[in-house]
DNA sequence: AATGACCAATCTTTGAGTAGGTAGTTTTTG
DNA sequence: CAAAAACTACCTACTCAAAGATTGGTCATT
C-alpha cells in the first residue's frame, strides 16, 4: 500500500520545491531541516547523502510526471489539446517560480553521478515518446498538417518547453512561454 | 586601448569557463586561485565579491555574443547561413561540455541580483533581434517560406537552442542539438 | 606620497556527513 | 506468554572542510 505524508515524502516534497525554483545546489540538509522540522541528522537516515536524495527525486518525478502524461492522455481525447495541458504543466511550475525539475537537474549536471543522468535523459524520452504520441493523434484527427513528423517534431517540443521555461522566468511571469508554445503551436497547424 | 590578458580577463576566463561547464555556484574563488594562480584575497581585489564577478561575466558575455553575431552577419550574406553559423556556436560550446553562460546563470536566477536578472533579459532579447534579421534576410532572399512570421519564430529558436542544448549535454555530445536545429530549419523551409 | 597589484593570515558561516544515543514498537525465542 | 533482541525514527553533539569575505600588510611603479 502507498504511504502518504510520511517523513520521507515530505522531505522529497521540499526538496523538490527548492531544487525547482532555486537549484539542486542551492540548498542544504539545514534549509531542509527548517522547512520539514527534523534535524539534518535525521535527513540523513532517509537519505544518507544528498545524491541519494538526488536519485530520489528524480525517479519519483519520473513516475509523477509519467502518471500525469497518461491522466492528460486519458481526460484528452484529441492530440493538440493533449499538448496545450503538457504546456500548461509548465506554465502552472513558471507561476510559482519553478522549472522542471528535470531541466534544473540537468543544469546542475557535473555535480551529479552517472546514474542520474541516465535517469535524467530517460525523463526526457519519456515525455518525447508521448508527444511523439499526442502529435500522431492529433494528425490521424487531422489537426495538424500531414506533412509533419512526429518523431522529428518532438524532440523539438521537449527542447522548446525546457529553454522556453528558462527564459520566460526571467520576466517574473510564464507569458514568453504561452507566447512561444503557442506559435509552436501555429506551426504545426497551417 | 583594450588590454588582453590582464589578470581580470584572466579571471573571467576561468570563472566563464567554470559557469559554463558546471554552474556559477559550482566553484569558488578558490578554485579560481588554482586555475589562475593569484590567492583568493587578490581575486576580491578585482571582483570584490561574487555578484560582481557573474555581473562582470554576463555583460562581458553579451558584448562578446553581440560581436560574434556582427561577425556572422559579415561572414554570411544569407539568412540561413547566418541561423546555422548562431547554431554551430552552441554545437562547438557543447563539445567541450559547455553550455552558453547565459542560460547557465539564467538557472541559478534566484541566487544572482536583480541587474544579473536585467542583463539575461537583455541578452536574450539581443539574440532573438538578431535571429529576426537573419529570418527576415532568408525570407527576402526565398529561403524559407512566405508565411514564417520572423518576429514569432525568433523567440522559439532562442529557446530551442537553449533547451536543446541543456538536453543534448545529458548525452555527452552534440548530435541531438544539430538534429534538433536541423529539424528546426526544415521546419522553415518547406 | 600615492596607487596598483598582489599576499598572508584570519574570521565567520555554512555544508555535508558521522558517532552514538534514546524512546517506542515489533519480532523472535525459551 | 513474557523477556530479550532488533528495528524504526528520530535527536544531541559533534567533525572536517570549504566558502565568501576582511584586515593589514608588502613592494614596485607612477
Amino acid at each position: 500500500m502507498v504511504e502518504f505524508n510520511t517523513t520521507a515524502h515530505r522531505l522529497l516534497d521540499v526538496a523538490e520545491k527548492r531544487t525547482r525554483q532555486d537549484g539542486f545546489n542551492a540548498f542544504s540538509y539545514k534549509d531542509l531541516q527548517k522547512e520539514v522540522g527534523i534535524k539534518t541528522s535525521s535527513i540523513h537516515y532517509y537519505f544518507p547523502t544528498k545524491q541519494d536524495l538526488a536519485l530520489a527525486l528524480v525517479t519519483r518525478a519520473t513516475d509523477r510526471f509519467r502518471n500525469k502524461l497518461t491522466e492528460i492522455a486519458q481526460k484528452n481525447k484529441k492530440g493538440i489539446a493533449r499538448l496545450e495541458s503538457l504546456a500548461q504543466l509548465y506554465t502552472q511550475g513558471l507561476d510559482s517560480g519553478s522549472l522542471s525539475l528535470s531541466g534544473m537537474l540537468a543544469s546542475d549536471l557535473s555535480s551529479l553521478s552517472e546514474k542520474i543522468r541516465l535517469e535524467l535523459q530517460e525523463f526526457f524520452l519519456i515525455i518525447e515518446m508521448w508527444v511523439v504520441k499526442a502529435l500522431t493523434l492529433a494528425q490521424d484527427q487531422h489537426e495538424i498538417r500531414a506533412e509533419v513528423n512526429p518523431h522529428k517534431v518532438a524532440a523539438l517540443w521537449v527542447s522548446l518547453l525546457e529553454g522556453s521555461s528558462l527564459i520566460s522566468r526571467l520576466d517574473n511571469n510564464s507569458e514568453y512561454l504561452e507566447k512561444t508554445m503557442s506559435q509552436a503551436m501555429c506551426q504545426l497547424k497551417n
